[in-house]
DNA sequence: AACCGGGTCAACCGCTAGTAT
DNA sequence: GATACTAGCGGTTGACCCGGT
């Protein structure tokens, strides 16, 4: 299976995974334009950083999601819409694409479900997803995208907060490591926690009750 | 045993954002 | 500011598996 450039297409061999493996070992990630070639594979970089991603990057859960898992899921795609990558930060181990393909056929069970009983008023409490499209009490949520804004590093906000990070070592402009002593910010951006809540004001006014009636 | 349909998951494609020059 | 290039994301597709008939 080789395209007309060179360029192999469709499942990894075994012997491919382990040339990526030494090539991540040995370089580290990043950079994914050079590793086909310092890997030695025909394979383009989007097809090498996804087949890592997604399958041979250490940690990776495997197996079905958990209650808690799916539970979560359920919120933040509430709050977030289809920002796979974003949901999947919040779950240790799983990836966007797995994240993504269980809510896809998550999705399409409870649709499937709903077209062959109309009439049912109580949703199953035994499946997964208590806030279903399909609930009776079902009322269309509204998904926060996230707008870019004009920031300034001087916005008195950002420096009360200590959040200007740099992007590479999270740590603050001033050398101190920020106001969330674990690490970035967003980490715990969603943690139900009081401190968020003026986090989300930072947002503004309207990302800020939104949120907060998400969490309540 | 063969066929069919649905579910799952890995992978590809097209696009946008970010960065370097 | 314009352009080129790279990284990353979300949507979609297709192969494979499994259970039912």
């Amino acid at each position: 299976m080789e395209g007309s450039s060179g360029v192999r297409k469709g499942a990894w061999s075994r012997f491919e995974d382990e040339l990526l493996k030494a090539c991540v070992r040995l370089y580290g990630e990043g950079k994914w334009h050079l590793v086909p070639q310092r890997a030695g594979l025909k394979r383009c970089r989007k097809s090498c950083r996804l087949r890592w991603l997604n399958y041979l990057k250490p940690n990776i859960k495997r197996g079905n999601f958990s209650e808690d898992e799916v539970d979560l899921i359920v919120r933040l795609h509430k709050l977030l819409g289809n920002r796979w990558s974003l949901i999947a930060g919040r779950l240790p181990g799983r990836t966007s694409n797995d994240v993504k393909n269980y809510w896809n056929t998550y999705t399409r069970r409870k649709s499937h479900s709903h077209n062959k009983d109309n009439n049912v008023k109580q949703h199953d409490e035994t499946t997964v997803g208590k806030t279903s499209t399909y609930d009776v009490n079902y009322k269309p949520h509204q998904v926060i995208k996230p707008v870019p804004r004009p920031l300034s590093k001087t916005c008195p906000k950002l420096l009360q907060a200590k959040i200007i990070h740099s992007s590479k070592v999270g740590v603050s402009e001033e050398g101190a490591t920020s106001s969330s002593s674990s690490g970035n910010w967003w980490e715990t951006f969603l943690d139900e926690n009081e401190d968020n809540f003026g986090a989300f004001e930072f947002w503004g006014e309207e990302f800020g009750s939104i949120a907060c009636d998400f969490l309540n």
